[in-house]
DNA sequence: GTTTTTGCATCACGACTGTAATGTAAAACG
DNA sequence: CGTTTTACATTACAGTCGTGATGCAAAAAC
C-alpha cells in the first residue's frame, strides 16, 4: 500500500482549506469540490476522510475551537506567572475577539457555523460544551453573574466587529469599561 | 388581465414563507422551489415578483427588521407616557431577546442573515443600519459608551438563548444586573 | 367586443450538489 | 515474492439549484 499517512493531519488539512474557503466565499460556498480544490486534492480524497460532509463539517468546528483555545493558552503563557485576574480574563476575552485577519477569519467561520447549528442538534452541543467551558473558567475568578455577562458582551462584539459595525477601539472600550464596572478602575 | 394584486402585499407573503422556511429547516434550505411551496405558489410567482434570489433575500431581512421595528414600537406603547430611561431601555432591549416562538424565528433569520451578510456587502449594509440606529437611539437616554456596550451585550445574550446556552433567567440576569451598575440599583 | 396587458404556471437548461462505485498504483505484510 | 491492504483518483448518478423562455387565461382598457 501507499506510503502510511497520519490521518488527523490529512483530516486537518482538509478542514483548513474548508475554513479557507468558508472565510473567504462563505459556508455556503463550503462543498466537498471546492474543498478538495482548496487543499489541492480531489473529492476522492475528501471522501476518503470523511465519510459524509456533516462529518467534515463537525470536524472543522471542532479545529476552530482547538485554534481558539491555542490562542488563549499562548495569551495566558505570555502574561507571565500569577497575573492578576483581571489582566488574565482580559487577554483571553481578547482572544475571542476578531482583531487581526487571522482571528476575523476563524470568526467568519465561527459565525457561519453558529447559523449551521440552528439546525444541526449535535453542531449546537459542540459550542454549547466550548463557551460553557469558558464560562466555567472565567466564573473561577470573577463573580458568577459577571462572567455570564461577560462572555455574552465579548460574544456580542465579536459579532459588531465582524460586520464591521464597531471599530476595534469601540470594542475593546466596551470590554474595559465593563471590566472597570467589575474590578473597579485601575 | 387578471385581478390586479398590490406587489408589496404579495412580496410580504413570500417574505413570510422564506422566514418559515429558514426557521424551520434553515437559511441553506431557502431555495426558490422550497419557498414557493411553503408559500402555497409556484417558481414562477415568486420569479415574478422577486427577478433574483439576491433581491428576495433582500427584502425579507427588511420584514425581518420590520418586526422588531413594529415590536418595540408596542412595547413603548405597553409603557405608557414618559417613562423612566431605565424602564424604556430595558423594554426595548427585551425585546431584541428571543425569549417567546415568535422571536426566536425571527431571532434564527436574523443570524441566519449575519453569515449571508459575511459575503454580501449590501446585505451587511442593511444589517449595519438598523443596529446603528438602535444604538443611537439608546445613547441618547443612557451615557454613550453604555449604549455602545448594552447593544453588544444584547446582541450577545440573544445569540446564547439562541442555541439554548444560557436560560431565559440567566439573559435576563444578566441585562438587568447590567442596567443595574449603568443606573444604579433599583 | 376586441385588444392589450397583467398574473402566474409550466417547462427546459446548464451548473452544481453529495454520494456510491470502481479503478489503480504502491507499500506493508506473511 | 506474492498477496493483501491502504491511499487516492476517476467517473457516474440522481437530485437540486437559479434562471430564462414560453404559454395562457383573465380582466382591464379602449
Amino acid at each position: 500500500m501507499p506510503k502510511r499517512v497520519d490521518p488527523t493531519e490529512r483530516r486537518t488539512q482538509i478542514a483548513d482549506a474548508l475554513m479557507r474557503v468558508a472565510a473567504e466565499r462563505g459556508l455556503e460556498a463550503v462543498s466537498l469540490r471546492h474543498v478538495a480544490a482548496e487543499a489541492g486534492a480531489t473529492t476522492g480524497l475528501v471522501q476518503h476522510y470523511f465519510g459524509t460532509k456533516d462529518e467534515m463539517m463537525l470536524f472543522a468546528l471542532e479545529v476552530v475551537s482547538g485554534h481558539i483555545g491555542q490562542r488563549m493558552e499562548a495569551a495566558v503563557n505570555a502574561l507571565g506567572p500569577s497575573p492578576a485576574p483581571r489582566d488574565l480574563i482580559r487577554a483571553l476575552a481578547v482572544q475571542l475577539l476578531p482583531l487581526d485577519e487571522q482571528r476575523r477569519a476563524d470568526g467568519r467561520v465561527g459565525l457561519a457555523f453558529f447559523a449551521y447549528a440552528a439546525t444541526r442538534p449535535d453542531v449546537a452541543e459542540v459550542q454549547r460544551r466550548g463557551s460553557q467551558g469558558l464560562r466555567d473558567f472565567f466564573a473561577t475568578m470573577m463573580p458568577e453573574p459577571a462572567a455570564t455577562t461577560l462572555l455574552a458582551l465579548v460574544e456580542g462584539l465579536a459579532l459588531y466587529l465582524l460586520t464591521d459595525t464597531y471599530s476595534a477601539a469601540t470594542a475593546l472600550g466596551a470590554l474595559d469599561g465593563y471590566l472597570d464596572s467589575v474590578f473597579g478602575r485601575p
